[in-house]
DNA sequence: ATGTCAATAAATATCGATATTTTCAAATCT
DNA sequence: AGATTTGAAAATATCGATATTTATTGACAT
């Protein structure tokens, strides 16, 4: 039996489909965090065979979204104040390392990566793909860093940070600030090759967004 | 069918076997790095089916010590001298703010565990335990910093060099220099609650090693 | 000889069917 | 009544069998 998925397109794998898919459902909370995550329930969910579910959750172990526990399942990795602030912390350094790396490299090509990132994020503000573009800007910024396991370590934590302003306003409310001229502010600095200040207007931007989620995250 | 294994003791469950003796198979080499790992070999050499062979090693793969492409398997993860470096680099970055936070938060229950651990670890010098203990002093030192994510990295990064120690003489010959004396040196600054010292001489300890180490790994 | 293409072989990915383990609740004993 | 044991019921873990995909080999045309 051949699988001519529905549009007749190829995917890649039932793993990869089942990966994208889980992850997506626990960064906006359609899978809570804490919840346990039944293979059977997610498999027929996902119309697919129980394989491809764990090896997914499995994968997702990785990036610290799902917690294994031996002979017992697995479930959405929890979340608590804590956390939210352990990853900030993480973050903050972590970027603030790899931003000034990166820099440090700086080629024309890099910058011109940049310049279209900024450029295609600023167009798909309010778009329900800003918030891809937004993450491809920030991890623009830091892609010329030749450290790949540092790139990662800050991809990962990007994506943990993801869950907790969907928990802080379901994924709303968070254009508050002018975060425009926030990105404004770090573009400006990195393209201008001042590392101070583009360090600077980074950290400044994660804490800012830092301090307002903490607000609306009483519920942890 | 029951699995009345081997010595009829129950172990716990097969992914985990697989899980631990596939890891120590990479860290020792004899798998060695970049090696592609076909599932229908390592699940004859390790006499179980191909479910928790190909779980396990999705788990290895949070660990970084296998990368999987997607549709091609797995391969044990690529080493390299850039590798290492970066390894290095983000060691002695985490390890240094894990002590530190550590520290600010020593509490007699946690000295002595630290006591416990250096005890240990130099009671089994030279045994083939060695290297257990070894880790264990190193991951006490930092288990009081109340951020697991952070102690996380830390253990997978101390992971990651042990299989450069392996690549770099087989395992043995980082005896050379008088390691037991620098680990007394941490250890004493630890529990004298000189986050400083206690800082300066774990990353003076890590670059040592990490010169020394460099020194060998001509074949990268 | 050399590069392309088809046929074959090998390996991965996935499914469906069981065996094992854990969980939960009812029944039993003190 | 309270604690403990026992037995379904549910869920996880694992196996063995295929389908799919990738890699390899050898024939064929240039």
């Amino acid at each position: 039996m051949n699988m001519m998925d529905e549009t007749g397109g190829r995917e890649t794998s039932a793993t990869r489909a089942a990966y994208l898919s889980l992850r997506e459902m626990i960064l906006v909370g359609e899978l809570p965090a804490g919840q346990k995550l039944k293979i059977e329930q997610l498999r027929a969910r996902l119309n697919m065979g129980a394989s491809p579910v764990r090896e997914a959750l499995s994968l997702l172990t990785s990036d610290m979204l799902v917690e294994r526990i031996d002979q017992r399942g697995f479930k959405a990795a929890p979340a608590s104040l804590a956390n939210f602030e352990e990853i900030l912390m993480l973050r903050t350094t972590l970027e603030d390392m790899a931003l000034r790396k990166s820099m440090a490299r700086a080629t024309p090509e890099w910058e011109e990566r940049l310049v279209l990132s900024h450029h295609k994020m600023k167009r798909l503000a309010g778009s329900d793909t800003f918030e891809d573009a937004h993450k491809s800007f920030h991890m623009t910024l830091l892609s010329n860093s030749d450290a790949p396991m540092l790139e990662r370590y800050c991809s990962q934590l990007y994506d943990l940070n993801i869950r907790y302003r969907y928990l802080a306003a379901g994924g709303e409310g968070y254009q508050s600030r002018d975060i425009a001229a926030e990105h404004e502010d770090i573009f400006d600095a990195a393209v201008r090759g001042d590392a101070e200040a583009a360090s600077a207007a980074l950290l400044s931007h994660y804490r800012l967004t830092g301090a307002y989620l903490k607000t609306q995250l009483g519920g942890l």
